[in-house]
DNA sequence: AACAACCTTAGAGTATAGTCTAAGGTTGAT
DNA sequence: ATCAACCTTAGACTATACTCTAAGGTTGTT
């Protein structure tokens, strides 16, 4: 499918679609028997790297990050080792959020506290 | 305490102190009795405040959501019901942050499994 | 052939959250 | 009085992640 057509499937906008393409998340390819264009095409699997890319933004993880998973998810430049690594990586940064947004919810309910009872 | 203290003590440079405090979610106030200079001088609250931002931006939450939760903790001019209404509402998107981590979790497991039996 | 509706690249513009520099005034110790 | 070490404001600069515009080429239908 071309970049609209993507586009629509996924909501995400052409520009963005670029852009990430830019940054080196995904890839279109060029029909070799089309010379009279560039257009690039996109498989399926795009429709589901731009959905983990929705996914993995929401919590927090940035371009970068985001490219390193999606590389050890489908590129074949790493080992298996080096895959496991990267993702126990973004599994230990999970955790680490999951652990401040606790805290944060304890900081919150204390505010709350503070609030009924005029301490602040 | 100055600006510089302020920052010995917390850790936040001078520069991002005085961002937050054109930002709002910080005020010094200048000493009535000298009026030779126009320095803000900073109370152990601001140490407090300065804290929480740093564990809310940690969260994700934005400079004007921190604006928002620290106006519901300090400022007296949202009604008890409307400090409520900003924590809880805080909270909601806590809990969803939580969800989604959980998800992006459980994907990132699979992503292992699916390298463990060359899926990609 | 002409037209809408696509496609491309290059580069400018925006928002967020800092980070830094410059220019100038104040304080306190020597 | 002078000097280091503070303080101030204004504004320029940076990085991230888009978002948009311009200029030009292609495709498919009428």
């Amino acid at each position: 499918m071309l970049i609209n057509e993507l586009s629509k499937k996924t909501g995400v906008s052409a520009h963005t679609i670029r852009f990430y393409e830019k940054s080196g998340l995904i890839e279109g390819k060029q029909d070799e028997s089309v010379k009279s264009n560039n257009y690039l095409h996109y498989d399926d699997v795009t429709i589901e790297k731009l959905e983990f890319i929705s996914d993995a933004k929401s919590v927090g993880f940035t371009i970068k990050e985001i490219g390193q998973i999606i590389d050890a998810w489908y590129n074949r430049k790493y080992t298996k080792k080096q895959k496991h690594e990267i993702l126990d990586d973004k599994l230990i940064s999970l955790e680490q959020k999951m652990k401040e947004i606790k805290e944060m919810k304890k900081q919150l309910l204390q505010f709350k506290d503070d609030v009924v009872n005029n301490k602040c």
